[in-house]
Formats: C-alpha cells, structure tokens, sequence
RNA sequence: CGGGGCGUAGCGCAGUCUGGUAGCGCGGUAGCUUUGGGAGCUAUAGGUCGGGGGUUCAAAUCCCUCCGCCCCGACCA
C-alpha cells in the first residue's frame, strides 16, 4: 500500500527519479537527510504521566510525539508532526482523487458572517469571541460552512460552473466544555472539512457518495477498521448524516449495531425495532390506588412493590418552546431527548422544575403520572403500545397507580419513538439482536441541502435562467483525532504500532552498540541503500545499553526495525523485525533490501 | 457548570491526618565499570512545596482565597 502511493520510479538513465541525481553533492545531500536518533528531538519517557488516562494519550507522550501547554492544547514533537503530515498526505491525496479542491480559508472570522446564518447564537458557546484594536467582534472559526458558501456565493454564479467540492485542513478551534483524553477532544485541533456544491438534491447524492467512498479509502489507509454509522446531524442541521467510527473502549460515542443485518447508528439516532407489549397482569384487574410513603424514584417504587423498573410507566415533564409536555416512557428505559426535540419539533427542550411539576401534574415531583392529566400534551414511547398491568404515579403525595392499562386508562396517546436504543433490543430493519459498542468519530459526512445557500446568497442560474441555491453537503476528518485514534487501534503493553502509511518513519535501524565500527557503517550503508529507493529510515545510533533501545524502538513503533550488532555480524547477519507480528528473521546485509521493502509495503 | 480527585526537582511519587532545617526512585551532569530487552558504583547539580493572604515562636503540613490540571456527566471532528 506504502509503495502504491508513493512510486518509487526510476527514469530510464537509472538515477533516482525525486530530484536527487548522482552527482557528489547529491550524495552528501542525502548523508545529511539521514536522520539520527541522536541529533532528533525524540523524548521517550519509562513512565507514563499521570494526567493522561487512556492508551493512545499515553503513548504518544511516552514516545515523545506530543507534549502538553495546558488543557486542550498540544505541542507536536518532530516525530508526532511526521505522523500527523502522513494523515494529511492520506487525506489530501484521497480528497484530490476523488475531484475535491483544496483550499485554505482564514481561521479569524467576522461576526457578521455567523449572524447571517444565525449561527453566532447557536454555536456561541463552543466559539472563542475577540476584539480586533478596532473594537470590530471576531471569532475563531469552528467550523467553516459560512465561510466557503459566502465564497460561493461570491465566485459561482451558472450551473455550468457545478458540480464544486471545496476542502481544507486547518485549525479549528472550539471553546470545548471539557477537553479530553490528549487530542481527542481539544481546544484547537486540525480538520480536513470539505463542502459540496450542487444543482440538485439528485446529484447531490452523487457528491456525498463520492465523500463518502473516500473516507472507506482514507480511514483503511489509516490502518484503521472503522464503523459507519448513522447519525443525528446536530447543530449542523441537513438531512442524513453518516459517522465514521473507530471502536475503542475509550470512545465517547455510544452506537449500536445489529449483528445480523448491516445496521448500525449512534445512539443518538439509533432506533429499536418491535417489542412485544408490556403485559405484566391480566387486562381485567382495575386501576388501584396504593399507598406509597416515601417512595418517588423508580427504583424506591420498584423495590417498594418487589418488582423491577421495567413495570414501570416513567412520566417525565418537560417544558418544549414554553409549552409543557408529558413524557410517558417504559421505567426502565432512558428518555432520548434529540429524538425528543424532533418529534416535537422544538428549538428549546428542559425538564420542568419542580414548581412546573406540581402545576402540571397537581403533585409533587416523584409522583407523577398520565391518568387524569388535562390541558398538557402527552406522548407516550412506543415500546409502551398495549402495555398493562404497570405501575405508575398517581399525581398524588406518596400514592401510585397498579394495574394500570395505558390503552384503557388514559385513551388514545400519541406514541413516538423516545428512548434510547440499548444492547440486546431488536434491530428496527431485520429484528435481530443490537449489541452496543463505543466508538470514536473520526469522519462525519452530511447532506445539508439548502440551508446555508439560502441564507448567503449561493444561487446560481440554471439553463432557463431561473435562480437556485446550490445543494451543498459538508464532509469533516478529524485529522488530529484521526492520528491518536490510529494509536488507540494499533497498540500493544510495550507501544505504538503504526502502519506504514503514517508511520514517522517506515524504518528504524538500531544499531546495537554504537561503538562497535563495522555495525555502524553498515546500519549507515544500510540506511543510505534504503533511502535510495524511498524508503526513510530513523537509525538509533545513540551511546545507549541495547535493552534501552530495543524498549524505545518498541515504544515509537516503526513497522519494521533492522538491528546490526556485533554478534550476528560474525554470522553474516542483520536481524529484521515486523513491529506488528513481532515476526524476526535472519539475513545477509545484501539481501536486507528486498525483505524491508517487502515488509514495507505489507505493513498497513 | 455540577460532582469527585490532584498540585512537593524534568518525570513518577512519599511526607500533610498529628506544624519543628524537604525526601525516595527514574532522569540530568562528570568519572570508572558494563554492553542483545529500560545496567552498577562514585561524585554532583536541581525545589519561592501552584499563587496570594492569614494563624503561629515556627507552615509543604492548619484556615481563607485565587489559579491550574485530571476523571465522571450535558456538547462535537
């Protein structure tokens, strides 16, 4: 794969076809590239510091690829740049094959532009606001959507001129609640954000498959295996989205995924197919009233009647735009207030206040219930169509309802789906069973549709020159994030295991003792034949015992590693090690060429 | 912002409860020995104990206050 992206051509005079030719100054040129591990800058650490928490933050402090400023905020060490300009190379070349334009558009904005689109307020807790000597407001750009449709707006004026993808790779910077985990989620971080412009929802589609294709290519260059995901489209708004995830425990995401059919979604969208109703006694029994002192939460009322949450019937209050709302949900479940917000179709959702409850429901918080509710919206989840013999408030101080039937109790509810998908549930496409994973966002594609071509002025003139906003779809890599979820992956007890693709280097040659002649003239013969053909080569030359720099070598995690000691020299040997299979093999130093690039190229 | 935890040498930590001249390991520097999986010995440098205020004869330790960092929750690439 290593070898595909970056052909290593030789033209017909047989000299080295990258602009290094054989004159002698070439040859002291490529002396100087050669890169020593004792003149970098590569400080590993034994320890692991202890504000870092998952592995991939760990390692790449402990092999000296980042250090920290403070929250949020990362310093890129030579050999952690390297790895982050190789994500970049992946994402730049899959971008420009698949006909997006690069760009670069600035990272200070003027205020006027998000307020064209409203988006000053939405986003005005996520943006860092300044003020220029002029008093003029400014924003650190966290995302670019305005900025490239007023572009558009500006510059594409016929159909003729579409269809466009415009992207960059730039710093955003966003106000985070909490950063975390290292690059993860940080204050300023790097993106590639590509946006697409089109005549039609039609060929709109045609653009987001084309973005969408790219990141399978992108994120399995990476050496990633990655989950897609459908997902909530959020604060972006549009039709459909889809997340690229990577599995790790340590993901933020929760998604779930049918293990028969291909479905899989973020929690936040995820549906639940069918349940069977939640009959829990006979039809016939009437509604009681029981007396339940001291009993609010759904747990103390479980446990009160010996029973589990599931009998439950949850009534939540929540106040949508101002009006008040009744929630009815299974007492077991968690209500999902995106899928919420959506049905209602609300700007603004809270959870009543207790003052709130006790006028909408005529009891204090904790027994609430849906029998006698007059004057409020009720909607009740799904999974509870048929239910009976539940349990629930009895909008009365210490007294609950049994036997309740929602059907015959409370009449027609409109039902929705409300809560979250959960491990074991049916899937909503094949009904088999949802297993619930967590994930790391890597990639979100989107289709935005006319929103933001509306509101600046991105028309363009079709052939009976009638005016149309453009379709337009975003498309965002989490490039830093992307580069510490490679290491999350791709990992072991002893270190990094990069692919070749983003590795700093796709080789490193120890040199077991730096003060043994014959092993390092040949590790520096080696390292000059290798570099001929392509392939860049990090030789640990360092004064150091051998065990330390086997464990640094481990630690960094170049795919493969060429060690020149004294005692297999009086073989005639060098030894070549794969980092990922921990696979070691004996050869003559002429033979070494050929199996390193070999390895190379399989190391993906 | 709510809840929890932490801040002592470059890194990892002890010392704080019970106030009395600031320690350990790793790392750094110099030397000798060692050299195929994070070496040994010797010498040596390095700390306003996060900042400020207070209590006290005396504060890393007790009190007040501010700051920073980490973890869990609400947001996102």
């Amino acid at each position: 794969m290593f070898g595909a992206h970056k052909p290593l051509a030789y033209d017909d005079s047989g000299h080295h076809s990258r602009g290094v030719s054989n004159r002698p100054e070439a040859n002291v040129l490529r002396r100087v590239s050669m890169i020593r591990w004792s003149q970098q800058c590569i400080p590993t650490l034994k320890e692991s510091p202890q504000d870092a928490e998952i592995p991939s933050h760990q390692l790449m402090l402990r092999a000296g690829l980042i250090r920290k400023l403070a929250g949020g905020l990362y310093t890129f060490l030579p050999m952690g740049l390297r790895a982050l300009r190789n994500v970049e190379r992946v994402v730049r070349e899959e971008m420009d094959r698949a006909g997006a334009l690069e760009i670069l558009m600035p990272a200070l904005h003027p205020r006027d532009i998000w307020d064209r689109t409203g988006r000053y307020d939405v986003l005005s807790d996520v943006m860092f606001k300044i003020k220029d000597r002029q008093q003029r407001e400014l924003v650190l750009g966290p995302t670019h959507e305005e900025i490239v449709t007023d572009l558009v707006a500006r510059e594409i004026s016929s159909y003729r001129q579409l269809p466009k993808n415009f992207y960059q790779i730039q710093t955003k910077f966003r106000d985070e609640i909490r950063p975390r985990f290292g690059l993860m989620r940080a204050k300023e971080f790097i993106m590639k954000d590509a946006y697409s412009f089109d005549v039609s929802s039609e060929v709109a589609d045609v653009s987001y498959q084309a973005m969408y294709d790219a990141y399978v290519r992108i994120f399995s260059r990476c050496g990633l295996r990655t989950k897609i995901v459908e997902a909530d489209t959020g604060a972006m708004g549009g039709q459909s989205s889809h997340e690229f995830m990577v599995l790790a425990d340590s993901g933020e995401d929760g998604i779930v995924e049918c293990e028969s059919c291909s479905y899989a979604a973020n929690l936040e969208r995820a549906e639940t197919g069918d349940m069977p109703p939640l009959v829990f006694d006979d039809a016939d029994k009437t509604l009681e009233v029981v007396d339940t002192p001291n009993a609010r939460t759904i747990a103390e009322v479980a446990a009160f009647f010996d029973t589990t949450p599931a009998q439950m019937v949850k009534t939540l209050v929540y106040i949508a735009d101002d009006q008040p709302v009744v929630v009815l949900l299974p007492g077991d479940r968690d209500v999902n207030e995106i899928k919420l917000a959506r049905v209602l179709g609300a700007s603004e959702l809270n959870m009543a206040d207790d003052a709130q409850v006790g006028k909408i429901t005529g009891a204090p918080t904790g027994f609430a219930g849906p029998v006698g509710l007059k004057n409020v919206r009720l909607i009740a989840d799904r999974k509870l169509a048929g239910c009976c013999g539940a349990i629930t408030g009895a909008n009365e101080v210490d007294k609950h309802l049994i036997h309740f039937d929602l059907a015959r109790d409370v009449g027609d509810v409109e039902l929705a789906d409300l809560s979250f998908a959960r491990e074991g549930d049916p899937c909503p496409r094949c009904g088999e069973t949802l297993h619930e994973k967590r994930g790391i966002e890597v990639g979100h594609v989107f289709k935005l549709g006319t929103k933001y071509s509306e509101k600046l002025g991105a028309l363009y003139l079709d052939e009976s020159g009638k005016q149309h906003p453009a379709v337009m779809g975003c498309y965002g890599i989490g490039v830093t994030r992307t580069l510490q979820a490679i290491i999350e992956q791709r990992h072991d007890e002893h270190g990094i295991i990069w692919p070749a693709s983003v590795a700093p280097y796709p080789v490193e040659i120890l040199v077991i003792s730096a003060k043994h002649e014959p092993s390092v003239a040949l590790a520096e013969k080696l390292a000059i034949e290798l570099e001929a053909i392509g392939i860049q080569v990090l030789i640990d030359d360092r004064d150091e015992r051998p065990g330390f720099k086997f464990k640094d070598a481990d630690l960094l995690g170049l795919p493969v590693r060429i060690s020149v000691g004294e005692k297999s020299l009086a073989r005639g040997v060098v030894e070549v090690k794969s980092r990922a299979t921990g696979e070691m093999t004996e050869h003559a130093p002429e033979a070494v060429l050929e199996v390193v690039q070999a390895l190379v190229e399989e190391a993906v």
